[in-house]
DNA sequence: CTGGTTGCAAACAATTTGCAACCCA
DNA sequence: TGGGTTGCAAATTGTTTGCAACCAG
């Protein structure tokens, strides 16, 4: 990481100075990758791969390897949320304070669009499935998955169904 | 594959007359890795990742690969379900045409014990979505993570939590 | 200074592919 | 017989780890 953004220490945006506060009291360190990675991840707000992710911090900034580092702490200090569409890698959303935590996306298996839905229905579920089966602690994952309006237009069968599940659908 | 389960051609149990047909009819070929993999299927009922399958089909009986490549060929043909419970590998069940179709599950993060959960609640927020967004062909993946009652005496806290998205977790 | 971090190379694990030998229909 | 299948080896891809050099506090 050559540069450090020092815009980002200017502004001061919520998610550095919580990063900030929340390393120091653990005595790990802010660190030029670390403060680059979730200034991006608050411009671009949308589920991005690791490797989306280094390919945004243009220049070598850091290592891709220190992303993967970066994104287990981040996620680990719940900074970061991670989702997983069935595609075989990992996407990563800022967790901002405000309304945005818990959510689902609807995500386009031709183009592999991402649409962000907001409320979660699946509260209620949770609750009912824990009871049922004394289970604690019980989380879930729901993503749905669908043609986007574009897609249905220019018809865009996949060509190679048995890997319908990448989702970057590259048939 | 040495010696084929001639019992199964007996019985004739219901998936394997399905696969007879259903492979005939585009033109493939009914395969002993194929019936192999479709009766232990039809006796674990739980999802099995290709490397539980092929371990329980002793004697090196057919190569890993295989198991691979009719795992494709049954989901595209609708026999099997594919399921990603986030930890990195793919796990299949039988598509039994009573009532088990669409289903989630419920999966203990600590043993990672797997429980059917029958009923889908989803359904009708499939339409919702589908309809808010003017998507098409719209479908979901939903599973549920949590403690099970065994492991909660055990008080089997993961000793790393960076790598809890793991299900077989080996913390 | 010094322990948390990073870069680089190498290890890993799940999955896929190329190709010649093989076998069901 | 002939095209779908399989086995084996090798390639791919996402992710993790070892280790020495490095830097934030």
């Amino acid at each position: 990481m050559k540069k450090r953004h020092s815009h980002l220490l200017v502004h001061a945006p919520e998610p550095l100075a919580n990063l900030t506060s929340r390393l120091r009291q653990s005595a790990r360190r802010v660190t030029g990758p670390r403060q680059a990675i979730l200034d991006l991840l608050r411009q671009q707000r949308r589920p991005m791969t690791n490797k989306e992710i280094h390919a945004a911090m243009a220049e070598g900034d850091c290592d891709l390897v220190t992303i993967y580092r970066s994104m287990h702490l981040l996620e680990e200090m719940g900074m970061v949320k991670r989702f997983d569409f069935g595609d075989g890698t990992a996407r990563f959303e800022l967790v901002t304070g405000d309304s945005h935590g818990h959510h689902h996306h609807l995500v386009c298996t031709s183009c592999s669009e991402i649409v962000e839905i907001d409320d979660c229905f699946a509260a209620e579920l949770e609750l009912r499935v824990a009871a049922a089966h004394g289970f604690k602690r019980v989380t879930h994952k729901l993503e749905f998955f669908g043609v986007c309006p574009g897609c249905q237009q220019k018809s865009l069968a996949c060509k190679r169904p048995d890997r319908a599940r990448r989702m970057p659908c590259g048939c």
